[in-house]
DNA sequence: ACGGTAGTTCGACAAACATCGAACTATGGA
DNA sequence: TCCATAGTTCGATGTTTGTCGAACTACCGT
């Protein structure tokens, strides 16, 4: 029987820095209605859990599309203990693309239906 | 042989209206570098051709393209004898977003490599 | 009427993507 | 130590998407 290595991982995340933010990764990040329905809830609040946004999707999705976000610099996880806190990247998003998240963030919060459930 | 009826279409396009824009397909249209560097070229610029902005690449790509960014309601395509003049849908974008777009533009204009070629 | 130029449409193909179940990891509490 | 909870990773599946050639439409000039 193969000895099985257990490489200790998922205690923290990589998130990308500021700098390698590009437009491209942002609005692809932004196409889906299931993310613009998260980045609207993130937006109205200081942090979030995934299972607070997950609007009854599979967690296997939910944690998928978070990290589409955090690859694309939208959002940061932070591990506190067995739950995983979410943040908008407010800062460093508008030291990147200064104005831009502001104006997209106005747009989200008057929009009705982003995605279907909550 | 069966005869061949002829529907002359395409003397126009079909282009939504501002309260029909949706920001799911805003961003998605914005989330593929070519249609980013049209984007970009347009707005340096009152009106233009397809083919002034085809970077070289075949024109069934390129048509492909600017039926996303106008079914986004991001262009505006107007036929002008054999050719086709596209410009930005600003003043109909704000309408719709305020603020919006003239962020994005502000900042796709910084960014230096959208597309590869031009 | 003919030819050339500008774009569109269609069909095919491969790559990228969203969705979800199942197995797994990590943490805190009983 | 065992269990429950919160999320991640993996693999499979179906859908959407980008790319491009080929055939077509529309318009202008000759």
């Amino acid at each position: 029987m193969a000895e099985t290595f257990i490489i200790c991982t998922m205690r923290t995340y990589t998130h990308p820095a500021a700098e390698d933010f590009t437009l491209g990764r942002l609005f692809h990040a932004l196409s889906d209605p299931v993310r613009l329905e998260i980045v609207r809830q993130l937006s109205t609040v200081d942090e979030a859990t995934c299972g607070d946004l997950d609007g009854g999707r599979p967690k296997s999705s939910v944690s998928h599309h978070f990290r589409i976000l955090r690859e694309a610099g939208l959002v940061r996880t932070r591990v506190a203990g067995t739950v995983h806190q979410n943040s908008l990247r407010r800062d460093e998003l508008d030291a990147r693309f200064p104005g831009l998240m502001e104006a997209i963030i106005k747009q989200i919060a008057n929009e009705p239906a982003l995605s279907e459930p909550a």
